[in-house]
DNA sequence: ACACTCCTCTGAATCGGTTCAGAGCCGTAT
DNA sequence: ATACGGCTCTGAACCGATTCAGAGGAGTGT
């Protein structure tokens, strides 16, 4: 095997400098056409493959490529429907730039404490679904990159991108007990690291960031409705069917089951729906279930569900543009939208 | 603002050669803990941002990256539900290598013959939704890449991985004309770049690959099930809900028209189920729908979708297996399932 | 003719690591 | 003692382009 053909070799064969066959690769125009015209031959001739992109990276500095950061593997973030709202917006900002997406997720390959943040090749980062562990932030901003936060805190990056967690929880919850509902379930997201599912207690507040201000939404808009702290029954879920179960479990194996669940992404609402059918249990008569995202299965699902449409695709789209610095940097808050549809009623009247 | 600090100046500071403090960062345990300190020391003083992946991407050769390649652009990609099954089977294979996934589309900022193909930093390429226009294959073989081909036609790659199109075609059919229907509408995926909506004539075989065998597997198996081929009525869609509408017009707006339709995606079938109600039939009792694909939502589709299950995410696995060496490259062709829901059923009797 | 621009092309200096052959050094088998 | 194998560490070559200051030449205005 002979060696690989160098733009050096092609400049040599064509009898011009390096310089310059660079040029005809890249800035074409500054290059009269003969002279283009040998270079080109000659590469045909010697069979070049073109610039190698690393060497190009190297000198340049740019990559055309930014990453998406996720802490859960790179195919869970594509199987989860809000994950994949938030990829398609970031796809489309990359697309309207011109520069490559790349998703970079935990993987079991790179160590506990190894990441691939240290080396992913990229201009810059887009943050989500982070918790502030493991101090990605920071290992980001050491290696002199950009980045923004998508439902994250405040940290050393450009910006950050979300919405108002704690008042769209606070407008689904009024939505509840508006209709009349005072004992309401909350399936929670996943609270902590590792944490087991199971009935959850106050202060809210201390928990993932999200998790956290919804649930604290919810306590918050139960309470002002005038119930009881010991009406609102939060369960904190896996987000999986087993652990979904487990909390319909806890709530309608009671003498006083709730009349209403909140749950706190839309996937968590469908697995409830289907399981509260299985146990003979009728969405709206029997129990109301809300959402929440705005995913677009909702609106297909038997009954649709009410849910809090969170703009995911913008979410994507805005922290990418921040990144490319298309927009300006800054903490954004997007708005949400209560979709009240056929998956909440009132309660039943008491006989 | 300073110069950036290189290893070369860690290692000067820690009195080291650079080839020490190289394998201080990547091959720790072939240096002395005392060594290690003094280098790590050094690099802690001096600010150092860690080994910069362009460079040692340009002297080690690998990127840790591979990039699905796809026709249309990302986003379209991610928000098509077979196209993202596709990519979390990849992001699987990529999650489970440990290497980077990065996707490129076509985007506006490359030209029209343009490509990030030329540039795009990768080990390797999964080539999805390609019709063999522009060379892409070629210009990846170029480059010395190694590429594999989902859905495409054999290449130059290591290897491609695929269905039985057209036998997958030839069971749903079969199936609807086994429950008795005779006169059947076709609803299929875009024939050739650019092209209008409307009817559709044979042969079939003349098409992009996927729905040109799509095609002939329905017609193969609507004559094999002794009907006229004048009452296989094939219309060519763009998979948008306009065309799916005009489809939809050509059949019903007609003293004859079909009581099944086989859709060539499930995507359109449920836009199709959707005009259809909109039109005041009923699915199945006044028109069967079969779909293609088993994408999630058709389950939870009302009534649930009759269709094809292709598996996709293994699809998207499989290529990078074979892209990674982890699986013998080859030509796979990988099973489908036909499933029957409730959105197929027999025609009405005639009165 | 002269001065001045404008444009193309040259040449060499980077970019920032990784890699590999071999020099030193130390402990052990003969 | 001597030879030898095994570890560390050194030093320099190399990966393959991009970039930029400036040389040379052609064209333009006076």
């Amino acid at each position: 095997m002979t060696k690989r053909v160098r733009l050096k070799d092609v400049a040599a064969a064509a009898g011009v400098s390096q310089g310059t066959a660079s040029n005809v690769f890249n800035k074409p125009d500054l290059v009269t056409p003969q002279m283009r015209a040998a270079v080109e031959a000659a590469a045909e001739r010697l069979g070049y493959r073109g610039p190698q992109a690393a060497a190009r990276l190297l000198r340049s500095g740019k990559a055309g490529l930014v990453a998406l950061l996720t802490d859960e593997s790179a195919a869970e973030l594509v199987q989860n429907s809000y994950g994949r709202r938030i990829l398609a917006g970031a796809a489309q900002g990359c697309d309207a730039a011109g520069v490559g997406l790349s998703i970079v997720g935990r993987t079991a390959a790179d160590g506990a404490a190894g990441w691939s943040v240290d080396t992913a090749i990229a201009d810059g980062f887009v943050l989500y679904c982070f918790e502030g562990e493991d101090d990605i932030a920071g290992r980001i901003a050491r290696r002199g990159l950009p980045f923004v936060t998508i439902d994250g805190p405040r940290g050393a990056g450009l910006g950050t991108v979300g919405v108002d967690d704690e008042g769209a929880a606070e407008s689904v919850m009024a939505h509840l007990t508006g209709l009349g509902h005072r004992r309401i379930g909350a399936l929670s997201l996943e609270v902590s690291r590792n944490a087991d599912p199971g009935p959850l207690t106050g202060p809210f507040g201390a928990r993932y960031r999200t998790p956290g201000l919804r649930l604290a939404g919810y306590a918050r808009a139960h309470a002002a409705a005038g119930n009881a702290p010991a009406d609102f029954l939060p369960f904190h879920t896996l987000s999986d069917e087993r652990s979904v179960a487990m909390g319909l479990a806890w709530l309608f194996d009671r003498p006083d089951p709730p009349t209403a669940i909140a749950a706190m992404s839309d996937a968590i609402a469908m697995m409830a729906m289907a399981e509260l059918r299985a146990r003979g249990l009728s969405v709206p008569d029997d129990v109301s279930v809300a959402g929440f995202d705005g995913v677009t299965e909702g609106a297909y699902a038997d009954p649709p569900l009410t849910t809090v449409i969170q703009p995911a695709e913008d979410k994507g789209l805005a922290a990418l543009e921040m990144l490319l610095g298309t927009r300006p940097p800054a903490d954004l808050i997007l708005p949400t939208e209560l979709i009240v549809r056929a998956s909440t009623a009132a309660p039943r009247r008491m006989s």
